[in-house]
RNA sequence: GGUGGGGUGGCCGAGAGGCGAGGCAGCGGCCUGCAAAGCCGUAUACGCGGGUUCGAAUCCCGUCCCCACCUCCA
C-alpha cells in the first residue's frame, strides 16, 4: 500500500510521491499575528504537524515552512486603535504595530509548544523578505501579470485576466466572482486583481512602509507565500497546507503568482477543516473564538492536542465543553496502560501495527487510527491481566510508537512538574499508602477509605490491585 | 448566482454494496472488603421518499436540511 493524501488542486486522493526521493518539503500558512491564537489555529498546526511526523515516520526528512505574518492591515489598525484609547491625537502608538506583532508572535508559539507542535525548520516573516518580493512584482511586471496601478495609489496589482489558470485551485471562473467583482475597482484594470504591493498612505506609520521600484509602500498578503516558499523550498515543492479558509483568494492568489512567474509551485495542496464553535465557524469577526488559555484550564495539554486531533483532518471539529470530558477518558485509558505496562515490562519494540499504518498512509485517517491505538491498548491490558508478558511488551511498544507518531508524547512535556517535586510527593504518598496497607490487612475500612478519600481530595486517585495499591496524579 | 463539503445509535466520530471501526456515556456480569482501574457482554445507527440488487448506510432518481468559501480569517 502507498502513502497518498487528498489534493485539493485536482480534488481526488492520489499518491504522495516525493519529488526528491526521501525528502518531503513542507509550506503551510501560519498565523497573521494581529491578535492571541484561537483553538482554530492550533488545530491547522497540530494537523500539519501530523502529516510532518508521518512523513518521517515513513522514512523521509521532511523540511518544514511555516510563516509569520506580521505586516498587515489589521496588525497596523490594532495598534493605532491601542493609542487611540489611551493617548491624545498625535502621540506615539501606545503599542508600535512591531512590537504588537512580536507579543502576538510569541503567544502562539508558546502555545504550540505546549501542545507539542514541532518547530519549523524555517519560519520566516514576512518582514524580512522584502527584497524577494520584490523580485517576485519584477519577474510578474516583466511577464505582462502585474501592473502599477493607474490612479496616483503607488500599488501594483496583479492582472487576473492575463492568466488564463487563474481560479485552478478553487475550480471557478473569474466571471462566476460575483463578490470580487462588484468591489470598488480604485485604480484596478479589473475589480478581481489584487494587490501585489501597497503603496504607503498619509498617517501609516513610518516603520510600515519600504523603498521599492513603485514607491514606498508595504507588501500585499498573498505575495510573501509565495516569495518565501520559493526561497526556503525552492520553485517546485511537495506540500502546500493551510485552512480551508485560505483557499481563496490567499492560495489561489499565491498559485497565480508563483505559477505566472514560471514555478511549478506546490506538487499537493492540503487544506485542514475548520474549527466551530457549537456549529458556527470560530472566528474573531463572530466574536466566538475559544483560546488555549480556556482549554488547558480544563484539561491537560496531552488531552487538548488529543482532542484537536482526533477528527479527520478535513472535517469539521465542533468544539464543546464535553468533547474535552471525553477527550480526557480516553486519553487517561491510554496513559492508564502506558503506566501499568511499563512497570512490568520494556515496551522497547516500538513498532507501528498494521492497522495504525494502513490508516494513517490512506490520507491521515487518524480516527482509524485511534482505533489501532484503543484496540492495542486493550489487548495489553487483557495480556497484563492475564500475565502473558510477551503480548504486553508488544502492546505497550506499540502503544508508545504510536503515540509518539501522533505528538502525544511531546504535549505539555514542558510544563510537567519537575522530578524532584514528584519524588517529594511520592514520598509523602507512599506513606499515606503503607498507612491504608496497615488498615487493610486489621480490615479497619473506614480508617483504610479516609485515606483514599483525602487523597482524592489531594488530586491522588489510588488504584488497589493484586500487588498493591498504586497512585497517580489526576490529570485533567 | 458560482464553487466545495456534509447529514451515521444518548454524544463524538470512521467506513462506503454482504462478518455492526473506535472512543465517551448507559446497562448487565467478572474482579474487589467497598471502590477505582481493567476485562467480558450488551444497540430495531446510517435526513426523507422511491428505485436497482439475492443483499444498500454504501449505487441510481427525487427531495429536505446544514456548513464553508466567493470580503480579513487556520
Amino acid at each position: 500500500m502507498s502513502l497518498r493524501f487528498y489534493d485539493s488542486m485536482s480534488a481526488q486522493v492520489r499518491d504522495f510521491v516525493p519529488l526528491i526521493p526521501g525528502q518531503a518539503s513542507l509550506y503551510y500558512c501560519g498565523a497573521t499575528v494581529q491578535g492571541a491564537p484561537h483553538v482554530g489555529h492550533l488545530r491547522s498546526a497540530i494537523v500539519f504537524d501530523q502529516l510532518t511526523r508521518w512523513l518521517e515516520a515513513r522514512g523521509n526528512r521532511v523540511t518544514v515552512v511555516r510563516n509569520v505574518t506580521d505586516i498587515d492591515d489589521k496588525i497596523l489598525l490594532k495598534s493605532e486603535e491601542s493609542f487611540r484609547e489611551t493617548r491624545p491625537p498625535g502621540a506615539v502608538p501606545e503599542e508600535p504595530w512591531w512590537a504588537l506583532a512580536y507579543r502576538f508572535e510569541q503567544a502562539f508559539s508558546k502555545a504550540y509548544d505546549t501542545l507539542g507542535v514541532k518547530r519549523p525548520t524555517y519560519e520566516p516573516r514576512a518582514t524580512g523578505h522584502i527584497p524577494e518580493m520584490h523580485a517576485l512584482i519584477a519577474a510578474l511586471i516583466e511577464r505582462g501579470h502585474a501592473y502599477a496601478s493607474t490612479d496616483a495609489a503607488g500599488d501594483v496589482y496583479f492582472d487576473v485576466r492575463s492568466w488564463i489558470h487563474y481560479g485552478s485551485l478553487t475550480h471557478q471562473n473569474i466571471d462566476d466572482m460575483q463578490a470580487a467583482a462588484d468591489a470598488d475597482p480604485r485604480g484596478k484594470r479589473d475589480p478581481r486583481d489584487f494587490a501585489l504591493w501597497k503603496g504607503h498612505k498619509d498617517g501609516e506609520p513610518e516603520t510600515a512602509a519600504w523603498d521599492s521600484p513603485w514607491g514606498r509602500g508595504r507588501p500585499g498578503w498573498h505575495l510573501e507565500c509565495s516569495a518565501m516558499a520559493a526561497k526556503y523550498l525552492g520553485a517546485h515543492f511537495d506540500i502546500h497546507g493551510g485552512g480551508l479558509d485560505l483557499r481563496f483568494p490567499h492560495h489561489e492568489n499565491e498559485l497565480a503568482q508563483s505559477a505566472a512567474a514560471g514555478q511549478s509551485f506546490a506538487n499537493f495542496w492540503m487544506h485542514n477543516g475548520m474549527v466551530t464553535f457549537e456549529g458556527d465557524k470560530m472566528s474573531k469577526s463572530l466574536g466566538n473564538t475559544v483560546g488555549p488559555a480556556e482549554l488547558l484550564a480544563k484539561a491537560s495539554p496531552r488531552v487538548v492536542r488529543y482532542y484537536l486531533g482526533q477528527a479527520h483532518y478535513r472535517s469539521v471539529l465542533d468544539y464543546r465543553p464535553s468533547s474535552l470530558d471525553e477527550a480526557t477518558a480516553a486519553v487517561a485509558r491510554i496513559d492508564g496502560f502506558i503506566a501499568k505496562a511499563s512497570a512490568r515490562v520494556p515496551g522497547g519494540d516500538r513498532r507501528l501495527p498494521e492497522q495504525f499504518l494502513l490508516a494513517m498512509d490512506d490520507d491521515l485517517n487518524i480516527p482509524q487510527a485511534l482505533a489501532a491505538l484503543h484496540q492495542s491498548v486493550r489487548a495489553g491490558n487483557t495480556a497484563l491481566a492475564s500475565g502473558e508478558t510477551t503480548v504486553a511488551d508488544r502492546a505497550l511498544g506499540g502503544v508508545l510508537a504510536m503515540t509518539e507518531v501522533l505528538g502525544l508524547d511531546d504535549a505539555g512535556a514542558a510544563g510537567d512538574a519537575n522530578a524532584s517535586d514528584l519524588e517529594a510527593l511520592g514520598t509523602l504518598v507512599q506513606g499515606q499508602l503503607d498507612l491504608r496497607a496497615e488498615a487493610k490487612s486489621s480490615k479497619d475500612w473506614a480508617r483504610a477509605d479516609a485515606i483514599r478519600d483525602a487523597l482524592r481530595v489531594a488530586g491522588i486517585i489510588i488504584e488497589d490491585s493484586a500487588d498493591g495499591a498504586t497512585w497517580s496524579l489526576n490529570q485533567g
